[in-house]
RNA sequence: UGCUCAGUAGUUCAGUGGUAGAAUAAUUGACUGUUAAUCAAGAGGUCGCAGGUUCGAACCCUGCCUGAGCAGCCA
């Protein structure tokens, strides 16, 4: 007798199987009961018939408590009654772990509550479902950057300064010295381009700001890319192509999560086809000055997530915003050649009101021009040494972006809140469990 | 950090000045295909905390704590 897991049962119909499972839910009456069964690959029901059984092992069944985890064994089932198609037979069950009072039930809880009860709120199947999709995103990152000839630089989290100096970071002790957590590591990854040509990071990301929406994270991972020998524009095709693959990625691999999730696969089979519209920046304050609700709006402000919502919407695609006002963005990007108000840059909103994903830019490269925007910046100057050092040896252009991995996931899995994206959410005031 | 809203049974909520309520979960029993199963029974409370007003406060007032939504900031 093979032991199985559940997502394989179509493989073994109508053959005897045993299974490590949880139990989720139960229903029973006289004669026979049904128990809902999760093993961490699928969910479906086990049938427990008192009369085939016996009364010592229908007892058991029905005895059995929420989350308590036992062997099942029994025989495979094509059954159209079943959600999932396949449903066990059980023939014989055999206890694991006993569970009392599992906190969360099958009906409605709020978001305090799951919250405190993270761990356990996992083995849900929404949970499950945004974690498999969440997987899959890693492992396409990981096949799209390795194809394409990029190697994966690991960029430091500790680090002694403030790699762009505009956000709140968090403050530790390295030693005697003071430290912080990284907020990025795209500067390292300019040292690993001119390195190596193409690379890539993908790591944690702490942002201390006291940031309280449906779309940050006070610990976020991020991918960021960065390409030697290349200008924005060949950067933006990456970006678009990398944004589909993960979308492709997730209709071909995820269609049960996506099921699970009631996330339509016709709304993100829009989302892989190529390019996506570009705007410039002057453009999209035009579009909105021109739509009357945003009041006064002036070139040369940053844009908010209403405003951002407004142009996704419009587009009903992710599309790129290019060549943001220089005074709005950080020190390191390429300026203009013949402008001297904006940069060579560009976000991805998302569509349907999911916001920014990917931020990215073209680099400076004349240490002179980097150096005045560091001072103007107010940074240390001599923090910066190792980053000029790289437009002092054979400085070429160079491009890259970085993308919010759990804002992706919201955005591909349709989830209201960014929260969920992530196995232990990081938020304001959240650091349990 | 600002504005708004909320905190009552394990959970989700109703109760707005006069004996603390419902649904659901858990428990016990009934039921042969259930999909948040159904039916019946008993049980379940420091009404966020502290102070005040009142004959009397879950309810009104003050302060504090906790959370949520939105905004700013960002990916």
């Amino acid at each position: 007798m093979d032991t199985i897991n559940i997502i394989d049962a179509k493989n073994h119909v109508d053959q005897e199987v045993k299974i490590g499972v949880w139990l989720t839910n139960k229903r029973s009456s006289g004669k026979i009961a049904f128990l809902q069964l999760r093993d961490g690959t699928a969910y479906f029901q086990g049938v427990v018939v008192k009369s085939v059984v016996g009364e010592e092992l229908f007892k058991m069944a029905k005895e059995l408590r929420q989350e308590e985890s036992f062997y099942v064994t029994g025989t495979i089932h094509e059954d159209a009654r079943s959600h999932f198609g396949y449903e066990i037979e059980i023939s014989g069950i055999e206890k694991v772990g006993a569970s009392e009072d599992y906190p969360i039930t099958p009906k409605e809880h709020g978001v305090d509550f799951l919250m405190d009860h993270r761990h356990l709120w996992l083995r849900s199947k929404k949970q499950f479902a945004i974690m498999k999709i969440r997987n899959e995103m890693i492992r396409a990152t990981y096949e799209f950057f390795n194809r394409n000839g990029f190697i994966k630089i690991d960029a430091p989290i500790l680090t002694g300064s403030a790699p762009e100096g505009t956000t709140e970071l968090f403050h530790t002790k390295y030693f005697d010295r003071d430290a912080y957590l990284s907020q990025s590591g795209q500067l390292y990854e300019e040292a690993g381009a001119m390195a190596y040509g193409k690379v890539f990071s993908f790591g944690p990301t702490f942002r201390a700001e006291k940031s309280k929406t449906r779309r940050h994270l006070i610990e976020f991972w991020m991918i960021e890319p960065e390409m030697a020998f290349m200008h924005q524009e060949q950067s933006l095709e990456i970006q678009e192509r990398y944004v589909a693959f993960l979308v492709q990625g997730v209709l071909d691999n995820c269609q049960y999560e996506l099921k699970l999730l009631n996330r339509d696969p016709k709304v993100l089979e829009k989302y892989t086809k190529l390019p996506y519209p570009r705007i410039s920046y002057d453009e999209a304050i035009k579009m909105l000055q021109d739509s009357g609700k945003f009041g006064d709006l002036e070139w040369g402000v940053d844009f908010g997530s209403p405003e951002e919502t407004y142009l996704a919407e419009h587009f009903q695609l992710p599309v790129f915003v290019m060549n943001y006002p220089k005074a709005i963005k950080p020190f390191y990007m390429k300026p203009h050649p013949t402008r001297d108000d904006v940069v060579i840059c560009a976000d991805l909103l998302a569509p349907e009101g999911y916001g920014e994903i990917i931020g990215g830019s073209e680099r400076a490269v004349d240490p002179q021009y980097l150096t005045e925007q560091i001072k103007k910046a107010g940074l240390n100057e001599a923090d910066y040494e190792w980053y000029l050092d790289l437009r002092r040896y054979g400085s070429v252009p160079h491009a890259g972006f970085g993308l919010g991995l759990e804002r992706a996931i919201t955005w591909i899995t349709g989830e209201e809140h960014i929260r969920e994206s992530i196995p232990f959410p990081r938020l304001l005031n959240r650091i349990y469990p």
